[in-house]
DNA sequence: GCTCATTTAAAACGACTGTTTGAAATTATC
DNA sequence: GATAATTTCAAACAGTCGTTTTAAATGAGC
């Protein structure tokens, strides 16, 4: 015999444990629909797609398992109706949004000019808004909606790609109009940046945040901590495109 | 009976299916250990953590399956494993790199200033190098650690923290002297939005690219991409803190 | 009260999971 | 070449998984 590796002696399980799951947590919506779906944000947040099961969800939401199908056909089909119930009205909401402002800088451009500002709080408003009215379920879907974004399942990228298609179209051609001297292609690689600090700091599960000295004891909240990102965006967008100069040396003298 | 959703008839398996899984594939190094590295990064990037077995990994490996327990005692550290190989020594180069910039500028000031550019690029050159030095298994490996940011798993989360804590320690600090108008916090929070810009454009597996009309035929290597990554963070650094009047501006308006 | 569609309930199905075991094969050491 | 350590192998273990099936309970319309 020997050992390559101390083995670990049991056999523990690494997946939530479901005799663990109170049958009855804070899930007080009154229909079965409603409280499978709670569930399902909670915890898809919690552990990811994979690594939640349908019986750790009906049990969380105090239904029978086969409720979970019955409702919804399959896991998959599940995990879709979460995103589709909050995502689908808050791009709404973006589009509606940014239509205001270009509609408000069509009819007047010199006291309503459509900046960069006013097209990133389009997309920041709308989920503002639902963070803070559904005080819980807001919060657990906007960190779900950032985790989302990174994973691999090709059912789950497809599916957000369908979703997201007409309100980046939009605001890519508001963002090409607002900013004139840079290129098209430039454009879409910053609202490609964009997307990713938004999405990275909305998930609010990252690296940084487990490191000490990373603002301790102040509890931040979302308005404030999209303030703090507004201006880095906003100044990231107009940045002059990389002079032929800066990226030569930029690489080259390590 | 009834319906209220359309079942589908058969149960179609959502996870890789171990019965497709090629034997042997481009797997191609020499120990078993190495060969089983090799498969995990390419298949944990492809699938996840979860959704990828440890008989997918040996069977493309095309080693016995207890080979993976017997090396490496368990799927997590297998996972970890496959981190701390690459992941280890490009965060020393980050270091050594950031160390010698700082070196230079406490020599010669006015000559080698330690500018945010400087920084950014200690950062990025590092990544760089592993995505060019191995050809295939450096991209690989960059999309896995960009997914890895998102990962709900506690041991994920806890591992990348311990291993980026050093190295975004001192960057932090680098960055609060390059920024010295900038206060402490905030100098945090925009080295924050920077790690979520980059882990997401390494990631390269966001909505964004699955859209229409985003450079549809154009293949961007890794380097142009930072090249047009770095300004817009440059700047984004460097922007004035958001001052009081644009605050209430933001986001009262609408 | 009866009929009928809708919803819930318990139990089972087949498949896949990470891990362990004990013997065979291989490699190194003397 | 014999002994010992290391590595590979096939097989099984004890579960969990998503899904389906069957029957019971519930509700509405008349």
């Amino acid at each position: 015999m020997n050992t390559a590796v101390t083995q670990k002696s049991p056999q523990i399980s690494r997946l939530a444990d479901i005799s663990a799951a109170k049958p009855i947590e804070k899930i007080e919506a009154v229909d079965t629909k409603s409280r499978i779906l709670d569930a399902a944000e909670e915890l898809f947040m919690e552990h990811g797609f994979e690594a939640t099961s349908l019986r750790l969800i009906t049990t969380a939401a105090n239904v029978n398992l086969a409720a979970a199908n019955y409702h919804f056909g399959s896991k998959e089909e599940l995990f879709q109706a979460v995103f589709t119930r909050r995502l689908d009205p808050m791009n709404r909401d973006r589009v509606t949004l940014l239509s205001a402002y270009e509609a408000a800088a069509s009819a007047n451009p010199k006291i309503n000019p459509l900046t960069c500002e006013k097209i990133i709080s389009a997309m920041f408003i709308p989920a503002l808004k639902m963070a803070r009215d559904q005080e819980q379920g807001g919060k657990n879907f906007l960190r779900l909606l950032g985790r989302a974004y990174a994973d691999p399942a090709p059912f789950i990228r497809e599916f957000l790609s369908s979703q997201y298609a007409e309100m980046l179209g939009r605001f890519r051609a508001a963002f090409g109009r607002a900013l004139p001297h840079i290129p098209r292609e430039e454009v879409s690689w910053r609202l490609h940046f964009v997307m990713g600090a938004l999405s990275f700091t909305l998930a609010g599960t990252d690296v940084l945040k487990m490191i000490a000295q990373f603002h301790p004891n102040e509890v931040e909240n979302d308005e404030l901590l999209l303030k703090r990102l507004a201006p880095f965006l906003a100044a990231g967008l107009r940045a002059p495109v990389g002079s032929a100069g800066d990226d030569h040396q930029w690489f080259n003298e390590a």
